[in-house]
DNA sequence: GATAAAACGGAGACTATCTCCACTTCGAAG
DNA sequence: CTTCGAAGTGGAGATAGTCTCCGTTTTATC
């Protein structure tokens, strides 16, 4: 998955230290309202390190995103050893969207990322869209799902829940998309 | 709806430059690629008279989509008024899939505009929601329409599906998602 | 411990945004 | 038709975030 990476010490510390930062800032939500050079004093680099090592800002984000996006991908393929695939769709979505709710910061980001575009999180978003893909061809295979729909339909419902996060009532909202979802994609 | 307006004949004149040039730009998607200032140039106005029009480039975003809004929400009245609730909301929700297929311009803005959180397409934003909602609402008192779930939670779904209108096979996907949505909103 | 390569860091250039105010245009009243 | 206050204009320049460049420092290798 890397391109060979044989990074020195330094860099490595530098890097680890900004990533950390951004962590730390995505957690209570002023990762974006916060000046980019500003962010490399807070992390105890200079801005020319910030820059050579994330170019931009959603390169950084895209770099903390990772192993959330990992982990994601990690539970659902352990969701699909444990139940069946439609089962297993479910409970992943119900998940994410308890997982959202509880991480603000997260989705935000997340929204954000999609919305401008930055094709930033192409690796990392493409990863778990490939695996909640699998997930639904598992169940269309298993007969518990309907075939005629676009597998990545179910992201694009999940975008449209994470990108909304921030609405008075998203969590009955989007549970109520989840419960639609997962019904409207039974077979007929 | 417009709260006491008497204008002056040049500002109504450079105002309607400004929102005329902005629909011009949606078109081609250069809007949001554009500098502010020279975007007044463009209009053949200073950049003054931009700011005390638009103090942001989203206000000026939404006095274009303003009238696009109108019509959508003019569209879902007549679809309700022509159709039973269930029929009117599925044709409502196919025809705004062609919509935003037609009009990529738009669908970018209000991609953006939500998630730029800018709170300025509130005004337009909300009565379309409300005309939605009201539509699943109807549904729901013709018993054609499940009752246990967030009506809001299909423009939930519509946000998804306009947010990723870049992506490759978006149509097709789009298309599922509205399949999916309205299977799911059939009682059980 | 000497050397080359890699990385650092921060001053300052660059650029988009927005403000400010001297000037212009409008239109109402005489 | 002229006058006058208010409304509107426009663009120069202040402000502020982004990013680059390059002299200095650190690391790894021999």
């Amino acid at each position: 998955m890397n391109t060979a990476k044989p990074l020195r010490a330094d860099a490595r510390r530098n890097r680890d230290a900004l990533v950390a930062k951004a962590r730390e800032l995505f957690a209570d939500g002023s990762f974006f309202d916060l000046r980019f050079d500003d962010f490399a004093r807070l992390a105890g680099v200079g801005t020319g390190t910030l820059y050579r090592h994330f170019p931009t800002r959603e390169a950084l984000a895209e770099a903390v995103y990772r192993g959330e996006v990992a982990a994601l991908c990690d539970r659902v393929r352990d969701l699909r050893a444990q139940l069946p695939a439609a089962d297993a769709l479910a409970a992943f979505l119900r998940g994410m969207v308890e997982y959202v709710d509880a991480h603000r910061g997260l989705a935000r980001t997340l929204a954000t990322l999609m919305a401008t575009r930055s094709g930033a999180l192409a690796e990392g978003g493409l990863a778990l869209e490939q695996a909640v893909v699998e997930l639904v061809r598992a169940g269309v295979a298993e007969g518990t799902v309907r075939d005629d729909v676009e597998p990545s339909a179910v992201m694009m419902a999940l975008h449209g829940i994470t990108a909304a996060h921030d609405r008075p009532h998203w969590r009955a909202e989007a549970d109520s998309v989840v419960t639609v979802v997962l019904a409207g994609l039974k077979p007929r």
